[in-house]
DNA sequence: CGGCATCCGGTAGGATACTG
DNA sequence: CAGTATCCTACCGGATGCCG
């Protein structure tokens, strides 16, 4: 007999679960979790190995990352300074499920653009 | 040897990806597909369903999603008037690598909670 | 070089009211 | 019930300028 409650009796995500997928589902994160996932970086390789991000909003979500344990960073004392960010051993068993979806992405990316096509030629009328 | 070339040459994601991947970052369109993922919904199911979403963001998450080809609705003309989403047959190839999304967030929540105590205790001097 | 502070416009998105 | 339409605000995020 199946299970005919109203509902899954809750609501999806119980908000500890949102506060981390709010963070992964976050534009830039994953862009930078990724990138990170290489090879460290410095500051400077970020900024432009992710096309469109801006100085602050790099900052900002390294910080974020940092905050949650996923990235580590380490200032050398130098001149010029350097910067070095780096996945965590957290920040690296995120890389996994990360690079499942980003897999689907380019697999299926034809199929949405062709879904979208679709679409829009059948609203337009 | 090693490839000691600037950066993997590219910037990451040449926008096609990024196309999919603003779709699948967003706060409530995974929700939506983990809800869709068990079993099909009436659009009142899914907003109770989902806390926090209004009327309007989720009229707007659901004609993108079938815009994208993930999601299918189906209009059943009767009084009241019923419709039905369910996922589409590619929407359904996406449950996997989300799915895989949110057991990283259940495992690991713990970790970002005490990750961001730390932090915040050793930030705040 | 790797930031932070400030300003500021655009827009994402909530609240509310109305319709088929 | 399942939406549209309108309004209105918060804050996201870009541009600029200064500092260690």
């Amino acid at each position: 007999m199946p299970d005919t409650r109203p509902d899954p009796p809750a609501e999806v995500e119980d908000c500890p679960v949102r506060e981390v997928l709010d963070r992964v589902a976050d534009k830039w994160s994953v862009l930078v979790i990724v990138l990170l996932g290489r090879r460290p970086h410095r500051f400077g390789e970020l900024h432009r190995g992710i096309e469109g991000i801006s100085q602050r909003m790099l900052t900002l979500t390294l910080r974020q990352l940092e905050r949650d344990g996923l990235v580590r960073r380490t200032v050398h004392a130098s001149v010029p300074p350097r910067v070095d960010y780096e996945l965590t051993p957290l920040g690296r068993t995120l890389l996994a499920p990360l690079t499942a979806l980003n897999e689907w992405a380019i697999a299926h990316r034809d199929d949405i653009r062709a879904a979208r096509a679709r679409y829009d030629r059948a609203t337009a009328e």
